[in-house]
DNA sequence: GTCTATAAACAGATAGAC
DNA sequence: GTCTATCTGTTTATAGAC
C-alpha cells in the first residue's frame, strides 16, 4: 500500500490523485468533511470509490492531503510575495506594502471562484482544534501573521510584537476573512445580483479605508 | 404526531423538549449537523434517542427548532437594547450607543460559554444560502443590522443606508465574530493561556480603538 | 492502478409495549 | 410521554479480478 506515489507529478498516476484532492477540497468546503461521502468525491473526480482508500489509505488520509494541498498552495500564492517586500525602514513603503498585500489576499478571497473551496474548507478545519489544525497554524498562519505585524508595526512605529499590533493585524484581517465567509449575508443586505468586481471594489474600497484609519490612530509620533 | 406541545413551558414534558433543543445548538455548533448523530443528541440530553421524532418530527426539525430557538435568544438579548437607545440628533449619543452595543456583543460572544455553542451554530447555518437562512437572516440579521446602520449613520452624518455605512456596520461586526471563530487561532498566536476577562479586555480595547477611527475618519464635516 | 462486489458498522426512523 | 427493539438504507473499507 504505497501512501504516496514516489513522484508529485508527472505520472500518470497522479492525475487521478491530484482530480480526488481538488474535488476532497471543494466538497469538504462546501458541505464538510462528515457530510461529505466519499462516492460523491470519487464521483466529481471522475474516479473509483476504491481509489481513495488507494492513494490516501482512507477517507481521513484525504483530508489531510487536502489541508496540506491547500497549506501549500496559498504559502505558494503568498509567501513569495511577503518576504519580497522589503520596505526598508520608511514607514509609508511598509504602509504601502501592507495594503497591497492586504488587497492582494481580498482579490484571492472574493474573487477567485476556487478561493470559496479553499476558505471553506480551512474555516472548517480551523474550527476544531485537532488534527489538521496544528499544521495549518504553523506552517501558514503564523509564518503569514508574523509578516504582516512586521509591516504594521514598521508603518506605525510600534513595536511589531505587541498586543495592539499583533491584535490590530488579526481584526484586519478578520474583516477580510469575514467578508469571505459571510458574503451571502452582505449580499442579500447589499441587494446585490452578483458577485462581481465592481462589488470586489466596494469591499476594499472600505477595506484599504479601515486599514489606513488603523495605521493614522494608532501611529507613534515619533520622539 | 403533536408536533408541538400546546404550552411552551411548565409541563414535565417541555423539559425533554428544551433539553433536547440545548443539546442539539450544542453538538450541531461543535460538530457540524451531518457530524452529529440523534443518538449522540439524546445521549447529551439525558432523553430517548425516539424523543426526537416525537417532538421535532426528526433530526431535520430538530434542526429548525434550534435554529429558532438561538434566534429567538439573540433577538431577546440584542433586541430591547437596540430599541430602548434612543440617541435623538446628537451624533455623539449615537456614537456612544454603537460603543455600548458592539462591546455588549463582543462580552455575549467572546465572554458566555454558551455563546460559543450558539456562534457556531449560527456561523455553520449561515455558511449554507437554504433552510434556516432565510428565517435567521430576517428575523435577526437584518433587523439588528439596520439598527447598527441607523445608529452609524447619525454618529458620522451619513446617509445610514449609504453603501459605506452599510459595509462599515459589516466590517466592524465582523471583526466581533472574526474573534468569536477564530478564537483559538487568536488565543495561541497571542500564547494565551486562558481565555478570561483580561484577555476580552484587550480583545475589546482594539475593537473600539477602530470604531473611534472607523467613525473619526468617515464623519461627514458639517456643511 | 483501476474496477466490481461485498462486508461490517452505523445512520435515522418507527412500531408497539407501557 | 417514554422506552425497547427493530427495520431499512447508507456509510466506509476491503478483498480480489483484471
Amino acid at each position: 500500500m504505497p501512501f504516496k506515489p514516489p513522484t508529485d507529478s508527472g505520472k500518470a498516476g497522479d492525475q487521478t490523485r491530484m482530480a480526488l484532492m481538488m474535488a476532497g477540497v471543494r466538497l469538504f468546503g462546501a458541505k464538510g468533511f462528515e457530510a461529505t461521502s466519499t462516492r460523491e468525491i470519487a464521483a466529481l473526480a471522475n474516479a473509483n470509490i476504491a481509489s481513495i482508500a488507494y492513494h490516501f489509505g482512507g477517507k481521513d488520509g484525504l483530508r489531510l492531503a487536502c489541508a496540506e494541498m491547500v497549506a501549500r498552495r496559498i504559502h505558494n500564492a503568498v509567501g513569495p510575495a511577503l518576504q519580497t517586500i522589503d520596505p526598508g525602514d520608511d514607514p509609508a513603503a511598509a504602509q504601502q506594502a501592507f495594503e497591497m498585500v492586504m488587497m492582494g489576499v481580498a482579490d484571492f478571497l472574493l474573487g477567485q471562484a476556487e478561493a470559496q473551496d479553499i476558505a471553506g474548507f480551512l474555516v472548517r478545519e480551523l474550527g476544531i482544534p485537532g488534527g489538521v489544525f496544528d499544521a495549518v497554524y504553523a506552517e501558514l498562519i503564523l509564518p503569514v501573521h508574523r509578516s504582516l505585524c512586521s509591516l504594521l508595526g514598521l508603518a506605525t512605529g510600534q513595536d511589531p510584537e505587541s498586543d495592539l499590533i499583533r491584535l490590530g493585524a488579526f481584526s484586519i484581517a478578520g474583516q477580510v476573512i469575514y467578508f469571505r465567509i459571510a458574503h451571502v449575508i452582505v449580499a442579500r443586505r447589499m441587494e446585490w445580483q452578483s458577485a462581481g468586481p465592481e462589488e470586489i471594489e466596494r469591499i476594499k474600497t472600505v477595506l484599504l479605508s479601515n486599514i489606513r484609519a488603523f495605521i493614522a490612530t494608532n501611529r507613534k509620533p515619533v520622539p
